[in-house]
RNA sequence: GCGAAAGUGGCGGAAUUGGUAGACGCGCGAGACUUAGGAUCUCGUGGGGGUCCUCCCCCGUGGGGGUUCGAGUCCCCCCUUUCGCACCA
């Protein structure tokens, strides 16, 4: 029963109440948001109102391009995390509007990829028609959340128009020799019926259904990304990016710096190339390594050892990359020897698997006295430890850190007593001038497998002629479109669907005119995304990608917003091509994303979860363990307790009746299988768009993970419900708004909503914003009356969250005009001051009375105001005053002997 | 194991050139209006204590030390959680 959940592999959860789903009547009293905001949405589509122009604006104004990552249209519609990162964009591309800024803030579909052709397997539906379909469900999902997208602009990677432009980068790339054809092992999924991408297998499983793979050698296209690993590793330093996204970036091109040295063969006449990191531990070499698969282990390996060492090639090339990692090291001696060239000695040459054959050159020099894997496998072996770096205790461990070097000399060169830094050039230096090795830089990073063999994908513009030759298919015949298809079965083989396709396979050379056939592998799910926010700035081009002024005006994207799981594959792909189509002259920028931000997940409600035994008995959390019980080793089940039941003690939650079981209080990542799943859909009909909007900037900071709460979802609701009345009088359903001047007190807390509000949205600290605006609305509802230059400015400022509510009110306040380009408010500073501050007044640091005070009062009236204070003077009684501190506006600190 | 981020009331979270910890919201409590309240409004709400209870005291931002007149914020050590990487020579 207990079967780990497929999700996240915890426990199967048994539901025992339903995860509250918003009442579907609106509360009567509540704003007539289900009027509103269907006549906004028409309003703003009617009169173009966030129309970007097609052509770039004479004017010298602010530019501000504002993007999304764009969705992959599912079959299971929008996901409450989608608004989250719209909302977000949206405000701010709002915000930049009635800043006066040109602004371009689109919207498209991501709509190649594997689970439409999958649904197209088991119903016979065309990805086409299922694409379609989604992609109307999402459009209409968006739209009814009002975000301020140029609908023109909508783009969709399946479209030919579109993908005619990926095949006409994807040849940019190929005539600059940067794609090209190799035998790749990779990944073939035969549930999947397609190979894929090494990023794409976790655990030898498909990332996307966990069905196992295997590596079979095939024919695959490949992008040379490695070409440009440095300068996308040196393009992330001027970014505005996460630290962390950039240092994953950094960590996946993994580049790093040392030499390749030469070492001669005992009785072969060849020589056996290493990379290290550590060329100033040479004289520590003890043993060399070659991974199995190294093309040279056949000629060290002597007669006597032939027998073993083929078993054990035999039986690493069966095994996983895991499996190779999991047990402790293994390896095997070849007989042969390999000569150090730094001193002429003779060491052994053995093979093992934990040397990996695609890094590096696939070979090592052993230093085990300074590498723990090597020290591991000299332990195992019996091979000799040779302390070089002085600073550890090689006797029980191996010592990577600095220290000056030793027994490190021959007749021509010493390294003794230098440092590993310098020591490292040193004997490059000596390696280079005596023709032993030379300087070298090795990556992670592997070059890009980009053929996929699937049906719903960009077609190749490549041929091949008869004798096998591959030609482009030539620029202006571009695109080469998808084939219509009857039957979505898998060919069987690793080659693709298409291949079936005999009509659309057969074609003819460009050039001779000659049969020749086509490409039947397709690009992957990636190219598309690759350079989209080109396409978003002249999306009807039929001449180019994108138009160069267009470009040069709206280059780079300002902000973008999308999710951590792209951290590295997505954004270093595009930052890839952006790379390529910079040095081809297509767009002006190196990197094509300056400032990037991630949105956080949003879980599930929060869930109490207590374990029992099959007897039905309670298993305190704190002994479980991913489903069992870690004292019996008995499985539990994952029962769900009401939050009434439960109680706090100490740290933990407990139940209230049984104390002594603690409770697992969590939220989880939202999922059918978990039941947990809200629908945007459900919220917007219960509280109306503006309250969804508000609720997802409202739950705090934009780049963290947080729960759902419905009962939160209702308090912003009531938000929106108080702004209404504040403006709206309910009984008569009139303006209550006056004409009369705000007095200072009102203007003061109006102008630090807006100073607050617009420093928030600059930082996009919109949780605070919020909470600014609901500090105003408390005090507003305090006031006789509302002044109408009050209530229009507070609007404005709500306009960017909750855009609806505050049209209407706009439009109620008297104006013809959607506020979507009205001037943004701006705070004036001579308002902020206060007339009397509020100063606390410490005696040794502790807080003992708080004093009113005029705002101008010089120091000795607030010292002199402070020792009047009771509580002040009666903790000063009897002590020596021996300090003053006095922070204007702050505190005073009276500092006692 | 390595790297990064984060630990603040019953809950989500505010506040870091060091200066009144707990803004705002939820929840909870009391009251008003009401036939009713799961609507709305008002007030209260970190914990503990006190014979001046519209006042005062003590404790309190994962734990322990330190710097400072003053530390959630800075420094050192430790614990926990989340994410990423994981034989890359």
């Amino acid at each position: 029963m207990a079967r780990p959940d497929p999700v996240d592999g915890r426990v199967p959860y048994t539901p025992t109440s339903v995860t509250r789903i918003p009442s579907i009547v609106s509360t009567p009293m509540a704003y007539p948001f289900h009027d509103i905001e269907p006549k906004w949405q028409q309003y703003w589509e009617e009169h173009q109102t966030f129309r970007t122009p097609d052509e770039v604006p004479d004017e010298d104004a602010e530019k501000c391009y504002v993007l999304d990552m764009f969705p992959y249209p599912s079959g299971s519609g929008l996901h409450v995390g989608h608004p989250e990162g719209y909302t977000a964009t949206d405000i701010v591309a709002r915000y930049k509007r009635m800043q006066g800024a040109h602004v371009l803030h689109p919207m498209g579909w991501d709509a190649f990829g594997l689970p439409a052709e999958q649904y197209a397997l088991k119903t016979n539906t065309h990805p086409r028609e299922t694409t379609k379909t989604n992609i109307a469900q999402f459009k209409r999902q968006l739209k009814r959340l009002g975000f301020s997208y140029d609908w023109e602009r909508e783009i969709n990677t399946t479209d030919p128009d579109y993908y005619r432009w990926t095949q006409w980068i994807f040849l940019q790339l190929y005539k600059k020799g940067l794609a090209y054809q190799s035998e790749e092992p990779v990944w073939w999924c035969e549930e999947l019926g397609t190979v894929l991408a090494d990023e794409e297998v976790i655990d030898g499983k498909s990332e996307r259904g966990g069905y196992p793979c295997e590596r079979v050698a095939t024919r695959q296209w490949v992008l040379k990304i490695t070409d440009y690993a440095d300068r996308l590793l040196e393009g992330l330093d001027d970014l505005d990016w996460p630290q962390s996204t950039k240092q994953m970036q950094r960590n996946w091109i993994g580049r790093s710096e040392g030499a390749n040295v030469y070492f001669d063969l005992v009785d072969v006449d060849d020589s056996l190339e290493v990379y290290t990191t550590r060329p100033d531990t040479l004289f520590g070499a003890t043993y060399m390594v070659l991974a199995p698969e190294h093309d040279l282990v056949d000629a060290i390996t002597t007669d006597e050892q032939r027998a073993a060492v083929e078993t054990y090639r035999q039986e690493a090339l069966q095994k996983s990359d895991v499996e190779r990692q999991q047990e402790g090291k293994t390896g095997v001696f070849t007989g042969g020897y390999a000569v150090n060239p730094v001193n002429g000695e003779e060491i052994p040459v053995w093979v093992a698997d934990y040397v990996l054959a695609s890094y590096g050159t696939g070979a090592i020099m052993a230093v085990p006295a300074h590498d723990e894997r090597d020290y591991a496998f000299a332990q195992t072996y019996d091979l000799p430890i040779r302390e070089v770096v002085e600073g550890g205790d090689i006797a029980q461990a191996a010592y990577v850190d600095d220290g000056p070097h030793v027994h490190s000399a021959n007749e021509d060169i010493s390294l003794n007593g230098l440092h590993t830094d310098a020591a490292k050039e040193k004997i490059t230096e000596w390696l280079e001038q005596e023709g032993e090795g030379e300087h070298e830089v090795n990556y992670q990073l592997r070059d890009w497998l980009f053929s996929r063999q699937r049906y719903w994908g960009e077609p190749f513009p490549i041929v091949f002629t008869e004798d096998g030759e591959d030609k482009p298919v030539p620029e202006d015949e571009l695109p080469v479109t998808l084939p219509d298809i009857e039957t979505f079965e898998p060919s069987g083989s690793p080659e693709g669907p298409l291949s079936n396709i005999e009509d659309w396979v057969q074609t003819t050379d460009p050039e001779t005119g000659a049969p020749a056939r086509r490409e039947t592998n397709t690009m992957p799910q990636w190219a598309g995304s690759c350079w989209y926010y080109l396409r978003f700035i002249d999306p009807g081009n039929d001449e180019l990608p994108v138009d160069p002024e267009k470009e040069n005006y709206w280059m780079p994207v300002d902000l973008y917003v999308g999710g951590s799981e792209h951290a590295v594959l997505h954004l270093l792909y595009a930052r890839f091509w952006h790379k390529v189509l910079y040095d081809a002259g297509v767009v002006s920028t190196q990197e094509p994303f300056q400032t990037l931000v991630h949105q956080g997940m949003i879980l599930g409600e929060k869930e109490y979860t207590t374990y029992e035994t099959e007897d039905g008995e309670r298993v305190s959390a704190e002994h479980v363990d991913d489903g069992v019980d870690t004292r019996t080793g008995d499985a539990v089940t994952a029962v769900e307790v009401d939050e009434e039941d439960v109680e706090k003690a100490g740290d933990a939650f407990v139940l209230a009746e049984q104390p002594e079981v603690q409770v697992e209080a969590r939220s989880h990542k939202m999922s059918k299988s978990r039941g947990n799943v809200i629908n945007p859909d459900d919220v917007v009909d219960a509280y109306g768009a503006d309250t969804l909007r508000l609720y997802e900037m409202f739950m705090g900071p934009l780049e963290q993970d947080k729960p759902w709460s419905t009962d939160d979802v209702e308090g912003v609701h009531r938000f929106l419900n108080r702004v209404w009345r504040l403006v709206i009088d309910d009984e008569s359903d009139t303006l209550r708004v006056t004409d009369d001047a705000p007095d200072r007190e009102q203007l003061r807390v109006l102008h630090e909503t807006i100073q607050q509000v617009t420093e928030d949205i600059e930082q996009l600290d919109f949780n605070t914003a919020i909470a600014a605006m609901m500090e105003f609305v408390n005090a507003a509802n305090k006031w006789e009356a509302l002044p109408r230059a009050v209530a229009e400015p507070f609007v404005l400022l709500l306009s960017p969250f909750a855009p609806h509510i505050a049209e209407e009110l706009w439009s109620r306040l008297g104006h013809d005009a959607s506020l979507a380009h009205a001037d943004w408010p701006e705070y004036d500073e001579t308002l902020l001051q206060r007339e009397v501050v509020e100063m606390a007044v410490q005696v040794d640091g502790t807080v003992r009375a708080t004093i009113e005070i005029e705002a101008d009062a010089d120091e000795d009236e607030v010292l002199a105001a402070a020792k009047a204070e009771d509580n002040v003077a009666r903790h000063l009684e009897g002590k020596d005053i021996q300090r003053e501190i006095y922070v204007p506006g702050q505190i005073v600190n009276f500092v006692t002997g």
